[in-house]
DNA sequence: CGTGATTTTGATTCTCATCAACATCTGTGG
DNA sequence: CCACAGATGTTGATGAGAATCAAAATCACG
């Protein structure tokens, strides 16, 4: 595949799933070697995609999903009147497209909000390697079901929390994905802006920004602009948990 | 469970894919003859649940899928302080649990609002039948793909829409799921009272009550207590997708 | 026929969106 | 290296829409 005499250029070096150091989070986890060889047979060559690159555009037919490689990729709709609605931003190890599988075509798009790479799984020959490797049919089932939790969880926060406690979910879910990749899960530099984190979340740039200074001044975190360190994530834990105990005000914010 | 001569409780027989009338709406679909028979295999014997009862809790362990197979079953969460949340209406030929997949716990309670009949499919031995029918791997994906969708409809749903386009949608989207089932589309029975309706929007009683005596008034719907008969379908999805035209206040709305 | 649940309607309050202005950053070209 | 422009982020004042509080009306059911 790559002629012994190129210079070779890792973003388009052939990503293998045998290789990768995301496969226990990603499609191939739980597989044997045998089955990983047959599974790279499978996957394309993994792209390199720029800032405002599209993985692919609403209006796509749905040809294969994406495992996130690296980067992060935002999945979103655009409403009749053109603005952008976001459903959800995907990390290193999650899958993008399983929506169209049902439909045959994308009814999102998905693009790249910084530099990133991309595995595809052309879905009919994933399918068809379904029924030869065992695990696969298992670990695919799994990934929908976690993305079916995800989104349930993503409901619940839209349609029951205050903009506070969609903020500190927010954060929180950021976090333990940042740890689980490995990286710190305190200290980490947003990927997104106020806009898009208020898009997602159903609220305003405005509100979003409101928030984290209010935050920042009660000193649950330190943030100056994209950057985020979490001082007292108990805390946010506590304010996703605690919900609207209503009629109880509870004296948690003082300063002034 | 029945002795031969015993009478037959029509809701006890074992209801066979092969011979379902859901069976284009549901897992069955698309599989020949033999692989249907190979289905009937896994599936249980169907089960009656009357209003209350529950196809299973949050807590209980993940032993399989459930096919809904007549009436209506309400799919929610416990908040930490007690109220339920809830995250869908599941009618015939919808599948519940596919969010405990990856868990292996139910994180939800499933319960029936109205007398209904479930059929379960024991989930170790569905996903070896997988291995065995080719269409049902396939069909597994279809209807966890169309999960997502759903989801992901919802979520716009709460995340953009006022109050009236929240209700305007969830009508519409009632009465495309009962024409499917060969139900009226512009007549039916809510199964669900107001406080339901209201907590699976993200509003109140109160609002959803509000909204659509207004659509009577409005002569968009005729509505008394459960019943719905809608009179403008294409206004209600018009409300839908015209959204916020944004300081463009267009006189829709006569009457007084 | 009465009792509790559900639904409807009204008055008030509160959260967050909207509108507006300013501050700060990023990146470009001079 | 600085100046500038556009994008992004912050902060403040005001208002709209839905929640909350309250109470009456209607219904379902024993």
């Amino acid at each position: 595949m790559s002629h012994s005499h190129q210079i070779i250029d890792l973003h388009q070096v052939k990503a293998s799933c045998a290789d990768c150091n995301l496969s226990e989070l990603c499609l191939p986890r739980g597989l044997h070697h045998e089955e990983l060889v047959l599974l790279d047979s499978v996957s394309q060559r993994s792209r390199t995609l720029h800032r405002s690159d599209f993985v692919f555009e609403s209006g796509d037919p749905f040809k294969a999903i994406y495992a996130v490689r690296s980067g992060i990729i935002k999945l979103y709709q655009d409403s009749d009147h053109g603005e952008e609605r976001i459903l959800g931003f995907y990390l290193p190890g999650e899958l993008l497209g399983l929506d169209a599988i049902h439909s045959g075509r994308h009814t999102c798009s998905a693009l790249a909000i910084e530099t990133s790479s991309i595995c595809s799984f052309p879905y009919d020959q994933l399918e068809e390697a379904c029924f030869r490797i065992r695990g696969l049919h298992h670990q695919m089932c799994q990934l929908m079901s976690r993305e079916i939790s995800a989104e349930n969880e993503h409901l619940l926060m839209l349609k029951n929390k205050t903009a506070e406690e969609r903020i500190a979910g927010f954060l929180v879910n950021l976090s333990s994905r940042f740890q689980r990749l490995g990286y710190s899960g305190t200290d980490f530099k947003l990927p997104m802006s106020r806009e898009e984190i208020g898009n997602y979340l159903g609220l305003t740039t405005e509100t979003v920004s409101r928030l984290l200074s209010k935050m920042q001044r009660d000193e649950i975190i330190e943030s100056s602009r994209r950057f985020i360190s979490i001082k007292n994530l108990a805390y946010l834990q506590q304010v996703l948990s605690n919900h609207q105990q209503k009629h109880k005000g509870s004296e948690q914010n003082s300063v002034a």
